[in-house]
Order: C-alpha cells, then sequence, then structure tokens
RNA sequence: GGGCGCAUAGCUCAGUUGGUCAGAGCACUUGCCUUACAAGCAAGGGGUCGGGGGUUCGAGCCCCUCUGCGCCCACCA
C-alpha cells in the first residue's frame, strides 16, 4: 500500500477497504438506533439457567412529563452496566417501562385535550375532543372517554420517548417493555392486592387521611413535602366560669368549631389546675375538656394547644390516644360544611354558621377572625409566621386532613416486626454508593403509618373489590365481595360481582364497586415482577427475579426502592435485587436542585443535538454513583473530543498504519518488538483495572483507566511507531506494529463499547461487517500475546518523548526540527529499556545524528543540539 | 432537632488499607500549519489538600473539635 499519503486522501480510499477518508461523527445516533433496531442488537435471549442472565430493573418513566439531563445520565449509568455485563456474556434482562397511569396523565390529558372527567356522565362512542382546547374551560367527559383520551396520549407520549432513549443508545430490548396501566400490569397488581388481603396485609380503614383538595384524593406519606407557609398566632380566648379566661394561639382559627380539647404538657404548672375542668370556645361556645398529653410542647405558642379534628398529625395522635370525639368540618372539597354540625346546633354559634357554611378555609378564617375581634375574644393582632405545612408534591395547597374510608397495605408503619423485617431486607442489598443505605434505614424507621394505596382519582387500575348492599342501600364494607384470580383483571366500574348482574349495581340487595384506583406506586412497586413475567410467563420469572440490579436517582428510595422491597418481601419472601445503583442529580452551575420553576432545566434533546450521544454519555460517566454533579457544557465538548478522537486514531490505524486488509484479525505471533510487547503490557494492566472497576459498578474508574491509555497510545505510541509501521525498519518489524496496533485498538475499542456505543460501532464495522462489537467479549489480559513485555518501557518511553519534545518546545522550534546530536540521561535500567527501540526513539524525534546514553540517579532527560530551524 | 454526604489548583474532580500523593481534565500562558486529527499537537505556570488540636519516625489519608456548603427526615398549637 501507499505509505506516504500525501495527498491528504487516505491510500485505503482506492483499496476499497470500508475505511472512510474522513469519519465523522455527524448522523452515527440515526444510523446505528436503527441498525441496531432492524438487527434486534440487544434481544434477550433465554439461557438454560438464572446465573447466565444478568437483569435490571429501572424506572419507568413518567411519561406525560418531561425529562431533563438528570434523567438521562442516571439511564445512561445502567446502560454502561448493562453493555459491560452483556460484553461479559451475561444474558441481559434490561426492559424499560413506562409509568402512563395516575395523576400526571389525568392532568397532561385534561391540559392537552381541555376536558375533565365527569363520571356522572354516560359513555359517548363518537367522541371527538374539543378542536382548540382551553384548558381554563374544561369540557366535561364521560370517566370511558376519559380514559380512552388518556391511552391515547400516552401512547404518543412513549414513542418519543423511545425514540430519545434509542438515541441515547439505551441498550433496551423494546420487547420487553411493560406499562403501568396496561393488561399485564392490572393482572399483576390485582392479583398481588388480593394475596395481601388474603394475607391480611392490606385493609380497608376509615381514618383520618392527608387529603388533597385541589386533586381531591387521598395523598400517601411518601408523597408529602414539606414546605413553607405564611400563617399567622391568633391569640384567642377560651372561656371558665367564674374565672380568667384561657388562652390559646392558633394559626388556624377557623378550626374552632371543631375543637374537641384543650391540651397542655401535664408538667406545665400553668395549666396543671386546669386539667380535669372544662372551658367553652370562643364563638360557639361549645364546652371542652382541658387534658394533658406529653406531646404537647410548654414552649411553643402559649404552650396550651387546641386539639381539632383534625388540624394536624399532633390532633390525630391526640385524638387517637386520648379517644376523643370526631368533629369533621371540612369536607373533600376543602370547605366547610353546608350544614350546622350537631354540636354547635342550638348554641350561641349556630346562626353564625351561615356566615361559614362553604366556605374555603381562607374565606371561613377571614369571616371567623372579625367574629372573635367583635366579640373581644382575640387578643392582640394576629402575628405573622412562617411555618412548615405538609403538601402534596405535585400541589399547591397545604393537606387537610379528612376522615376517609381508604386501602392500606402494611409498610411496617404500624408495626414494629414488619418494620425490623424491612430492615433486614434493606440490609441484604448491596448498595452503590454503601451510604445510600442510610436513607432507607432513616426512611423506614420514620414511617408513621401504614402505605395508603387508594386514590380517588380516574386514570388508575381499579380495586377488584364490590361491595352487597343491604336492603337500606347501605353498603357492607367489612366483607367485600372478590373475584377469583382466574377472573382477573376486573373492573368492578363495568362489571358486576359473581352471583349478581349489572341490573343490581346500585340497588338495595344489589351491589357496588369500589370507585378507587391504585395509587400508581402500587403498580411500579411491583415492577420487578411485572417485567419479569411473574403470572404470566413462569420460565422467564424464573430467569430473571430477583434481578441483579435496580438503578435510579437518590430521590426515590423511599417511593419506588422502598415499595418494591415491601411488595416482595410479602409475596417472594425476598428481597427484589442484589444491587442497588443509585445515581446522583444534575445541578445547575450554582449546585441548585434542576426545577421548571426555576428555568435551570437542560433539555436533553438539546445537547444531544450538538455534542452527540457518545459526549452525553461520556459526561453522564464522569458522575460517580451517589455524586450530585454540576452541569457544564465544556464537558461535554471534552467528551466530543475523545468521541472525535477514538474516530481518527482508529482511522489513521486501520486505514493507514496497520493495513485494512489485515485488520480483523491479527497475528500475535508477529509482535516481535520491544515497543509493541511495552504497550501491550501495559494495556493488559488497564484491562485488569477497568475490569475491576466495573465489578464494584466503579464505571468511571473504568473509563479514566481506559482514557488515559487512550490518549497517551495516541500520543506516544503511534507516533513512536509510525515510521516503522510505514516499513522503515523493514518487513518483520513493520508487521510487528500493525499486528499490535490492531490488537491494542480492538481492546481499546471495547473497553470504550459500554461508554461510546456509536463510535465504536461504527469504528468496528469497518473491519467486520455486520458484527457488533456489542456481542464481543470483554477484554482479557489473555488476549494480549505481548503482555510479556516489559510495561516500564512505555512510562520510560512517554519520559524520553516529552524531554526530546520539550527540547524543541523550549527553543520554539517545530517539532519536526532535526536533532544532531542527542545525550539520554537517567536511570541505568531505563536507558536499557530505551536502547532497545533506539530506531523507534530516532524516527519520532528526528534524531539524524549521535545518540549518546549516560546513567544517572535523575529522571529521564536529554540534552540535544538541534539544527538551524531553517536549514 | 435527627440522619447522611461534601470541603484538594480559577472550575469540575481523582487520590483503594498513612510512606514517589501533591495529581487529571477544563481554563490560562508560550510555542508548533508535525504527511490521522488545528474541534489538533507540544511545552509550561498554578495548591502550606477548609481552620485548630492529637496519634505516628511519617497524615489530604486515622482520631477529636470548630467552620462552611448540600441533601434526606421531623417540624402546621
Amino acid at each position: 500500500m501507499n505509505t506516504t499519503p500525501s495527498t491528504g486522501i487516505p491510500a485505503t480510499q482506492n483499496s476499497g477497504s470500508a475505511v472512510p477518508a474522513k469519519p465523522a461523527l455527524e448522523g452515527l445516533e440515526a444510523k446505528w438506533a436503527e441498525l441496531w433496531k432492524q438487527r434486534d442488537t440487544y434481544a434477550f435471549v433465554r439461557p438454560e439457567s438464572r446465573e447466565q442472565v444478568y437483569s435490571i430493573d429501572t424506572p419507568p418513566p413518567t411519561v406525560s412529563g418531561s425529562l431533563h439531563v438528570g434523567h438521562v445520565f442516571s439511564y445512561s449509568h445502567t446502560d454502561l452496566v448493562a453493555r459491560y455485563q452483556r460484553m461479559r456474556g451475561k444474558h441481559v434482562f434490561y426492559p424499560m417501562g413506562w409509568d402512563d397511569n395516575g395523576l400526571p396523565t389525568e392532568r397532561r390529558v385534561q391540559n392537552y385535550f381541555g376536558v375533565r372527567c365527569d363520571p356522572s356522565l354516560p359513555y359517548d362512542p363518537d367522541y371527538t375532543p374539543p378542536a382548540n382546547p382551553d384548558p381554563k374551560r374544561q369540557v366535561p367527559v364521560s370517566r370511558r372517554n376519559f380514559v380512552e383520551l388518556c391511552e391515547q396520549l400516552v401512547e404518543a407520549d412513549e414513542q418519543v420517548f423511545e425514540s430519545l432513549w434509542r438515541t441515547l443508545g439505551l441498550s433496551v430490548d423494546w420487547e420487553q417493555s411493560y406499562t403501568t396501566i396496561g393488561r399485564k400490569a392490572q393482572l399483576v397488581s390485582q392479583t398481588a392486592f388480593l394475596r395481601n388481603l388474603a394475607r391480611g396485609e392490606a385493609y380497608l380503614q376509615e381514618a383520618p387521611t392527608l387529603w388533597d383538595v385541589t386533586f381531591q384524593t387521598a395523598v400517601a406519606q411518601a408523597e408529602l413535602e414539606a414546605r413553607e407557609y405564611p400563617g399567622a398566632y391568633h391569640r384567642v380566648a377560651f372561656h371558665r366560669d367564674g374565672a380568667e379566661p384561657v388562652y390559646i394561639e392558633t394559626t388556624r382559627p377557623e378550626l374552632i368549631c371543631s375543637v374537641v380539647a384543650l391540651i397542655a404538657h401535664p408538667d406545665d404548672e400553668r395549666y396543671q389546675p386546669l386539667f380535669g375542668t372544662t372551658v367553652s370556645s370562643p364563638v360557639f361556645g361549645v364546652e371542652v375538656p382541658v387534658l394533658a398529653h406529653p406531646a404537647a410542647e410548654p414552649d411553643k405558642g402559649a404552650g396550651i394547644a387546641m386539639c381539632c379534628t383534625f388540624g394536624d398529625l399532633t390532633d390525630v395522635q391526640w385524638w387517637r390516644e386520648l379517644n376523643l370525639p370526631v368533629r369533621t368540618v371540612i369536607g373533600r372539597d376543602g370547605r366547610l360544611h353546608r350544614e350546622v354540625p350537631e354540636w354547635i346546633s342550638g348554641g350561641e354559634g349556630e346562626g353564625f354558621w351561615d356566615e361559614l357554611a362553604g366556605k374555603t378555609t381562607f374565606s371561613a378564617r377571614e369571616a371567623i377572625v372579625a367574629r372573635l375581634r367583635e366579640r373581644g375574644e382575640l387578643e392582640g393582632d394576629p402575628k405573622p409566621t412562617q411555618r412548615m405545612a405538609n403538601f402534596y408534591e405535585k400541589g399547591d395547597k397545604p393537606l387537610e386532613i379528612v376522615a376517609t374510608r381508604q386501602w392500606y397495605l402494611s409498610n411496617g408503619g404500624r408495626d414494629a416486626a414488619t418494620r425490623e423485617q424491612m430492615l433486614e431486607r434493606g440490609a441484604e442489598l448491596s448498595w452503590i454508593p454503601s451510604h445510600m443505605k442510610h436513607r432507607y434505614d432513616n426512611w423506614v424507621n420514620g414511617l408513621n403509618g401504614d402505605w395508603l394505596i387508594s386514590r380517588q382519582r380516574f386514570f388508575g387500575i381499579p380495586f377488584p373489590v364490590w361491595y352487597a348492599l343491604d336492603t337500606e342501600g347501605e353498603p357492607d364494607y367489612a366483607n367485600p365481595l372478590l373475584p377469583s384470580e382466574a377472573q382477573l383483571p376486573v373492573d368492578p366500574s363495568s362489571q358486576a360481582p359473581e352471583g349478581y348482574d349489572e341490573t343490581q349495581r346500585g340497588e338495595p340487595g344489589g351491589f357496588i364497586g369500589d370507585p378507587d384506583v391504585m395509587d400508581t406506586w402500587a403498580t411500579s412497586s411491583l415492577t420487578p415482577q411485572l417485567a419479569g413475567g411473574w403470572l404470566t410467563d413462569e420460565e422467564l420469572f424464573g430467569l430473571t427475579f430477583p434481578m441483579d440490579l435496580c438503578t435510579h436517582a437518590h430521590d426515590i428510595i423511599r417511593t419506588w426502592l422502598f415499595s418494591r422491597v415491601v411488595r416482595a418481601h410479602f409475596e417472594q419472601h425476598t428481597a427484589p435485587w442484589h444491587t442497588a445503583m443509585i445515581s446522583g442529580f444534575i445541578v445547575d452551575p450554582d449546585r441548585k436542585k434542576m426545577s421548571k420553576s426555576k428555568g435551570n432545566v437542560v433539555v436533553p434533546n438539546e445537547i444531544l443535538d450538538k455534542y452527540g450521544a457518545d459526549a452525553v454519555r461520556w459526561r453522564a460517566a464522569i458522575a460517580r454513583p451517589g455524586l450530585d454533579s454540576p452541569f457544564d457544557e465544556s464537558q461535554m465538548k471534552v467528551g466530543r473530543r475523545l468521541a472525535m478522537k477514538v474516530l481518527n486514531a482508529s482511522n489513521f490505524v486501520l486505514g493507514s498504519l496497520a493495513g485494512a486488509g489485515e485488520g480483523a484479525t491479527p497475528d500475535a505471533s508477529a509482535i516481535t518488538h520491544p515497543a509493541d510487547r511495552a504497550m501491550l503490557a501495559g494495556l493488559a494492566e488497564v484491562v485488569e483495572q477497568a475490569t475491576a472497576a466495573f465489578e464494584r459498578y466503579d464505571y468511571t474508574g473504568a473509563l479514566e483507566a481506559t482514557e488515559t491509555f487512550f490518549w497517551s497510545f495516541c500520543d506516544d505510541h503511534v507516533e513512536l511507531v509510525k515510521e516503522r509501521a510505514y516499513g522503515a525498519q523493514g518487513a518483520e518489524a513493520a508487521a510487528s506494529a500493525h499486528a499490535s496496533l490492531t490488537l491494542a485498538l480492538s481492546v481499546m475499542l471495547r473497553l470504550f463499547a459500554p461508554f461510546m456505543p456509536f463510535v465504536t460501532e461504527e469504528v468496528w464495522s469497518w473491519t467486520h461487517g455486520e458484527e457488533s462489537i456489542h456481542h464481543q467479549s470483554w477484554p482479557s489480559a489473555d488476549e494480549l500475546a505481548g503482555s510479556t513485555g516489559d510495561a516500564a518501557l512505555v512510562a520510560d518511553v512517554a519520559a524520553a518523548l516529552m524531554a526530546v519534545r520539550g527540547a524543541k518546545s523550549n527553543a520554539k522550534v517545530s517539532m519536526k526540527t532535526e536533532v544532531l546530536r542527542a545525550g539520554f540521561i537517567g536511570p541505568e535500567a531505563s536507558l536499557e529499556r530505551l536502547r532497545t527501540i533506539e530506531d523507534d526513539l530516532r524516527a519520532v524525534g528526528r534524531i539524524t545524528g549521535e545518540v549518546a546514553w549516560s546513567s544517572t540517579d535523575a529522571p529521564i532527560g536529554v540534552e540535544v543540539e538541534l539544527a538551524h530551524p531553517q536549514a
């Protein structure tokens, strides 16, 4: 082949090789995403035994939501491990799910189509949504129409997500995908629920519940968010017969109408004389007892609190532990009841109720404060304060506490033995990084009740439960009617229970269906079962469960991770996976969390377009598990530069140096030159480092080792052997260079493959036809025939080159300047090694004259006599 | 208030059991159109490893303490 391509067009251009003249990154994502799809490159092929499988539980994204770079990075981390394990010979089970049920989808449908669900409307089979949706004036539609619109939009959203994941290069097997609303999800969720119910782990209970008045649904502890909320202390008088009034301080005077007791700490001497007596409430004149309870805090407010049912969770505790009555005034819509409460009716406040009835808590507060003022029962002016209030994470009004009937699932929140079991399951997991286990323990130990799994919504999986109605039409909640497992999935709102027919729905002596749906976590807590084929494909389930790995960011340890542990513990009596790899967040440059409201969200498509998927993945890979990492575009550039370098260096090695014809399978026996053997010995060490790093889920360490070697390979080794590869030292010396370069490149490409699947696949395809690099085996030190070489020479070469280049750089001359005399100094052992490759050294340094060697204790250096630059 | 994590060059981060550990990349400076790559290459400047104690022959690395930052949980009288 032509060894001196001076035209700028490599000789290979004429050889018919697939090595391109001028490689480019542009278009690689589109090309390979499509080919991988066509060739089914990442299909899960069932092996004989569980040991041959590596199974992964990765989060089903909320399809109605939007993704930011944080998601992209976290999913990339999963893919790094998936690709590594695949190359290690595992059959990688890597499904993708879509979390498409629940409130987020409902909200998106409402806004997108401009509709809202009204369950009282009949189904319209020909319904078409408004042409010009107005989210502010939503058109009511039937429940079934609403659900159809949800399904329609969800499908479109899922395609957009899939396309993004393919562009990012996730090696997901798309045949294995699942949704959280589909038939399989219904079957799995309902079956698991019925079994929980049969074992007593699930139960129906009427109890005070955290309630979002905007969405009008109950909310679980895991979905709470404490936020600052402005309020004001109102100092209010409770009256005593023939004595001074008792003052309490409250931020919620509108709840005075629901007061059931005043409570102070048992040791509080100020209030001890009052314990056991009664006082009467301002405005309403309702008599309530003064009681003692240790949860009262003497230094908070007036030191004595009014207990209302229910103002906050402390009220719930007092109500429960002191056996207080329930006096509910706030309805599911967040407004005060229309009718006069019975404990007020007949009293002095009865007439005033007209002013409160149907008001929001905010307006009721204004009305009652005005009334307190009039009556002289408010002392001084309200004192503004900032307090923490519980919010639904998706809501914008503080949660109320409303007594409602809900389904619960035991999770250790009410039972110390179960809690202990959950902690033990958590301890069985291998946590990456290990300190993330503390978050799990912290959460489990802080549970204050069982898991509330029912939601008063529409687009979700229904509870497979009916209730018989007695002759009065009252439901019998104590004895729910249940389907058999063979009947699942069922929809109790459109199907009748066994022994009844549809005409009996809602009729006395008939039945009603449970109106609620399961919270989305009640389904996604079963993703290992759902994806793995539980109930539907027991062979698959046996091969994949418990899974090897679960991955996600640290924010959903308390929700998704914990809830899956609960489910697998009850159903399979095991932890759902062996390892939990937890990602950090990508934060903005000021280390603030990215959020839409702050406007600091980086959209994935933009950076993927701008820098390419390999560059984005590279950036993701330098963020270690668990560590938050600030977003910085300059780092994308570095990733892109590496991808470009891989492309160029591969092109040079395969196209010009080694020769494409002999490229695919190098002849190891030809590798005889000490420089080549040393390089391969160095690479063998890198292979061992990278492998060890990946085995401990330190993908960053694996990348660093590979990348460091690769750059020195390009800068030092390739430069060192270039002339020899062109034939300057004869055929045998050239063959050694060709074979070693090809072998080293093959190894490095495979080491890079998990990180940069596109560019490595592109290069691989130049010499391997349709064979994918992602099916090749992960490199081993054994396959490096030259590993018997002396790796120490690699460092000597680097030092010698640096010395020669430094001399030229200091002289401010071109690197091609001739060296008329070079005197190397350094430790004798190093000089000994360098002498074995003197010809290579002369070529790269353009040393045309005498070379001298003198051994010293100092590091390697050189004294040179340079030709005149002009010469 | 409880828990966890972080603090090493201007920036982002490595520093595995205390002894070539004071490093890398970016940024910066100075050169080089060198026949793979100028979105390149080469050389170079830059840090008393947050403060203070202690253990040790020896400490970014271990112990104590202080300070600052971040996250999770709790906190509605």
